[in-house]
DNA sequence: GCCATGCATGACACCGATGTCATGACACCG
DNA sequence: CGGTGTCATGACATCGGTGTCATGCATGGC
């Protein structure tokens, strides 16, 4: 591969002139200029990055480490694509900062990850992101100081600046929405309570509630580890088939995300329950290839990961400037209710119907 | 970050004895070795790749380029996520050779890659892989002559080392395999002609037919632009309804993708057909968070994309490494069929009974 | 006509690692 | 005891760009 040297041959100047053309910072002759554009287009001449960063002291590289690519074979994917979108939203909001993104894959295995974190370095990153596949907490070792890192759907206990879903506001605005419709008996399917989702997404929902002034029921939340190999199903099926046979059973049930959402149509098509008319389905996530494609389409709630990335990115840049170095606590990330057909909107005498059975019941 | 040379100052050395002692190459003594190990540990010395590659003039990375990240949130994402599983594959191939990967977006646009490629080659990669979401020609800018190109899941008109899916072989297994099973009266719904997958496939299902002395009806073969974004479904819903209408209707109906599939449950479920007991439902790729979710689970012949990653990755250091320059054609990639729920083996009885009928038409 | 000014260009050092060659200290052999 | 080989180490040049400073030439004001 040729040189800037073999330019400046080619041209009769010196390197330092093809150099000026190159990056457009000295003054250079117009004829001079032409040769040397021409000498680079006769050579195909492509400039070497690593010797431009090794004075610049600059790499103009902004590492990624995630599990995105590879996680994706495991016998059953729980999660819809959360790390996926959340590097395209890294990406979209990296483009135009002229960096380079380089991403690394831990290959499924997270104890690469120092590895891959030195690989990073070696090529002098200008900054870090670390993506997990969903919220969690993480421990990653300990960075040179120089270099700052963005968690993404996850936090440490350090106070590494963070972008996390509002996993919380979330599931309240989606409770909320159903409120709205005119439910009121509003069942809540959640992730395992070991996971942040688990735990916040039900304070969202009481929440919801109590803003409306609905009793809490805990009739109507069950954590359901329903991605479980064998016995996931069945736990759920269980719970399900327990609720709907409660006094004044829900109108909807809210599950966990929107795996989970897809699982209740079927468990629900077995019983013989038809969505929406019968009972009411809401997801989380708006995993698309599933909320767009189930028969009724799934109301959810949005839980943008490309924005959360998109802020992650934004938060690194600003972190490489220099400015925000105020870790001012993990930036939270929030989005919009789909309403779609799987849930229904219940007329007025509906809902007096299940208001006097409600009352008649206390 | 500190260099060589302030190791070398702390240890009492000279640079290139800490040089020595990074790559193990000369012999160096005892308690030498020690103390500048030691002071690589106290300042936390990372090498510096840029510096390293400008006198070895091997960058040890290696470029890959898709849309596998970017791609993922197009209103309905007809594909399963082959980019990424071959982007898996290829890493997978790569990570025992010391070579570092690079991942480049297109973000979703194609006219990027160019500047991708330029990016790649100023960072002097020593090998590229290009990978296509779906199977398809491409076009890609020519390369400097010394940096080999593999493209992985597409093809070129100037044989550039390609390795592609073997669409006719996987299709001609899996309607073999339905042969296998008591099936005669096999409908294929198809992709749209003008991409390979629904060129080759419909070669490969009259291959099956054909090796079983079965006669091809072209009442049970249509090819179906299901993802077209309103009239799609209503598409499939009438194909389907006509096919089975049919004096002699299908036992089995293959579609082009799981995708396709898993819609097709729907049809069916809305028509009152049950599966697997009145209508069989195949599917394509085994893209396991459809076809092992579906209930029943998807009987579907597995497009390995990660084998072929691993295949593109190993074709591309052999280039590299310099054996194997005779572009011997496009490698191809076959995988096993996954039997499950959602086709019946048909019982003798059944079997003879359908060839009555068919008999009796004739 | 002289000097200040600005423009176009080049010489040279430097970034950090490593290949080449040289050097000094021993050990071993005849 | 001198010559030769081995081991441990260092001096120096080099990779390909770019920052710094210097130089040569034309222009313009006084």
């Amino acid at each position: 591969m040729s040189t800037i040297y073999d330019v400046a041959r080619l041209a009769g100047v010196s390197p330092k002139t093809v150099s000026r053309v190159l990056n457009a910072d000295g003054p250079v002759g117009e004829k001079t200029r032409e040769a040397v554009e021409k000498a680079m287009r006769e050579l195909g001449y492509v400039r070497s990055n690593a010797a431009r960063m090794m004075r610049a002291q600059k790499s103009g590289i902004i590492g990624l480490i995630t599990g995105a690519i590879s996680t994706r074979n495991q016998p059953s994917t729980q999660q819809g694509l959360p790390d996926l979108f959340i590097v395209q939203g890294i990406q979209r909001a990296l483009e135009t900062s002229g960096m380079t993104v380089m991403i690394a894959d831990t290959t499924g295995r997270k104890e690469r990850v120092p590895h891959l974190v030195d690989t990073f370095l070696s090529h002098r990153v200008e900054g870090l992101i670390y993506v997990a596949e969903y919220h969690q907490e993480v421990n990653l070792p300990a960075l040179p100081d120089d270099t700052p890192l963005v968690l993404a759907n996850c936090f440490d206990s350090r106070g590494t600046p963070a972008v996390l879903p509002d996993d919380r506001r979330l599931q309240a605005d989606l409770v909320r929405r159903l409120i709205a419709a005119g439910h009121r008996r509003i069942a809540f399917l959640s992730l395992r309570p070991d996971m942040p989702a688990g735990r916040l997404r039900p304070l969202g929902y009481r929440d919801a509630l109590a803003a409306a002034e609905l009793e809490f029921d805990p009739a109507l939340l069950a954590h359901v580890d329903f991605d479980q190999p064998e016995i996931g199903p069945e736990l759920l099926w269980d719970t399900i088939d327990r609720m709907l046979r409660l006094d004044v059973p829900p109108t909807v049930l809210c599950c966990g995300n929107d795996q989970m959402a897809m699982m209740v149509y079927g468990i629900l098509r077995s019983m013989g329950r038809k969505v929406p008319d019968e009972v009411g389905v809401a997801g989380f996530d708006n995993y698309r290839a599933i909320a767009e494609t189930l028969y009724p389409p799934l109301t959810t709630v949005d839980l943008p990961y490309n924005a959360l990335g998109a802020r992650a990115g934004e938060r690194l840049l600003q972190l490489i400037s220099g400015e925000g170095r105020n870790g001012s606590g993990p930036v939270l990330v929030a989005g919009p209710v789909h309403w779609r057909g799987s849930v229904n909107e219940l007329r007025p005498e509906n809902v007096v119907t299940l208001r006097n059975l409600r009352e008649e019941k206390e």
